[in-house]
DNA sequence: ATCATGACGTACG
DNA sequence: TCGTACGCCATGA
């Protein structure tokens, strides 16, 4: 299993209405640094069922260009994650808390 | 095997 | 408080 694997396994138990940022992600696939979490689901394709929108990095916002920003956000407030007026989600009330990758 | 690059994060000015 | 600089690790050429 390589480490994109790993990377995406724990980025799909992220449940409907939660997200998580790259560091924390990094954090529970501890061989690796946030930029490979980024990186790894820079290479997701369309099909392959990750829900790479609720990862967001370290300020609750996309991490993605204005326009990916606001596909994001519309998929994200679909389910039910509300945005500050900044654009940004409020991490503390929707951050999941994930367990350790052995859990999964 | 080496070089350059990328959806991040933290430290410092 | 905001902006910039440097470090992180795995992947593809």
């Amino acid at each position: 299993m390589t480490l994109y694997e790993k990377i995406f396994l724990v980025i799909r138990e992220i449940p409907k209405g939660k997200v998580a940022t790259y560091g924390q992600v990094a954090g529970i696939v501890k061989d690796c640094g946030a930029r490979t979490v980024g990186y790894a689901l820079n290479t997701v394709k369309e099909g392959d069922q990750i829900p790479w929108y609720r990862v967001l990095n370290s300020k609750g916002k996309s991490s993605l260009g204005e326009e990916g920003a606001e596909m994001q956000k519309a998929i994200l407030e679909k389910e039910g994650v509300l945005f500050n007026q900044n654009g940004t989600v409020d991490l503390k009330t929707y951050q999941w808390e994930g367990r350790s990758f052995e859990e999964v």
